[in-house]
DNA sequence: TAGACCCATATTGCACACAATCCAGCGGAC
DNA sequence: GTCCGCTGGATTGTGTGCAATATGGGTCTA
């Protein structure tokens, strides 16, 4: 119809979408509604109304129900029949059995990129750790852009290691994975500490890939991200707060 | 329109599908897609034509759409945009590392059900054990009868345990996992002593969740998925063949 | 003859309309 | 007062039509 932009659609979400990428249909309401998850703006518990985000996106609701069911087959949201779907909710127990699953996945990733990265590969992680290093020290920018960008370079990091592992069936798992417990990310505030701490265990683990090591690459990927596990554990979720699991009844 | 049945919809699959529980239209597509990958009728890089399934369901393409997307979630078909699904095709490294994740993400649930199971999980369990057993010994039926029983009883064994897990997200993962190397279980051809040694294993394993000494249990269930590898390795892809990977270019 | 272009056709992508279902709120009966 | 059933609105489920896109074969040219 009017290719007018009521202001919402890809740019609602600067997180993973890739930028100026012409996206069918299904992938932009995808994109943005896993984008509305993460930062917050969709809570758990909250109704997705096909409708609704349809209009919201300029799209019918044919796009916006596929995008839903993908969301629902990673677990990101929980669809019953004849009554929608919404976003999951977690309580501490999933998310730590979240975490757990992610460690056990990412290290086995570990495992199998020290024996099967190539120069191409190591490169990749690497780059990702450098732009890592370098957010890290622009302190200039304010937080949420810095976080923005640390984000995006953690990822790179894990991906490009995903990536070296050559099993596309397990990234497919991870690339779920990942994201499902933060749900919270919006809350998330990493120290300085806790950064740098990140960072170098990015480099040993690299270190260890490169001179394949598969096992203690593993450990330490393992060790890695219970740490986050433990972060999130810490500061989002202090003691047995129903805080997530609301809106459930 | 009519309700005239053509003869085929959920009689053609006598698999999977549960009898005479009236599913909605994506489920019954979904199972009857799914069964007719599982056991052959439909090979690996075979397309998946929306009308012509359609048609053979007697349902509209929309609710066949949605079931091709799940199974293409599930990584069992691989979809591009505009370009619709076909079969997933397999080589051997890609059944290799699914067995292997395979393995790991049941151990995992068996470390899990060591520590968690309640005496109904374990109920279920033995029940599919005496199930596996009861087939193993009806030798009177012909042999493809006797293979889906022992099928839906090993099934059996290893849902409840990973039922025991208390994993959601797991139990998901794995109920994806599980089926995807077994695009071949139409050429699966187990000897009575891998059988008797799979009852033994399950029986072992169940053994250790009772007694609560999750790591034994975990190597056995990662032992007992090996071995169904090697199985697979040694009679359907002996060597390194194409027969997997035609279809693809 | 080899290669590039073009068009016919099969198939998917998306929008829309209608049917089926669910849920909340209300009124009546006990 | 409480419980039950009913009804209206909101939402999802499914069928269908048309537009967009890929694919394969035929023809024309060098």
């Amino acid at each position: 119809m009017s290719t007018a932009k009521t202001g919402v659609g890809a740019a609602s979400y600067g997180g993973g979408v890739l930028p100026g990428a012409r996206m069918s249909g299904p992938m932009l309401a995808y994109s943005s509604i896993r984008g509305w998850i993460v930062d917050g703006r969709l809570r758990p518990g909250e109704r997705l109304i096909e409708q609704r985000i349809a209009a919201e996106l300029n799209l019918s609701r044919t796009p916006v129900r596929e995008a839903v069911r993908m969301l629902a087959a990673e677990g990101l949201v929980v669809a019953e029949h004849n009554r929608g779907a919404m976003v999951r909710t977690l309580d501490r127990q999933d998310v730590l059995d979240s975490y757990e699953l992610r460690a056990r996945l990412e290290s086995y990733a570990c495992e199998l990129a020290a024996s099967r990265a190539t120069a191409d590969d190591l490169s990749a992680i690497d780059e990702g750790i450098r732009d890592f290093g370098k957010a890290l020290r622009r302190k200039e920018l304010e937080p949420v852009e810095r976080t923005r960008l640390i984000d995006e370079a953690n990822r790179q990091v894990h991906a490009a290691i995903i990536g070296a592992s050559r099993h596309a069936r397990l990234a497919h798992l991870l690339s779920s994975a990942v994201d499902a417990p933060l749900v919270f990310s919006a809350l998330r505030d990493f120290s300085p500490r806790q950064l740098e701490r990140s960072n170098l265990f990015h480099q040993l683990i690299r270190d260890m890939i490169a001179k394949n090591e598969p096992l203690r690459a593993a450990q330490l990927m393992h060790e890695h991200i219970m740490m986050g596990r433990d972060q999130i554990l810490a500061s989002v979720l202090p003691e047995d707060p129903e805080l997530v699991n609301d809106g459930v009844d």
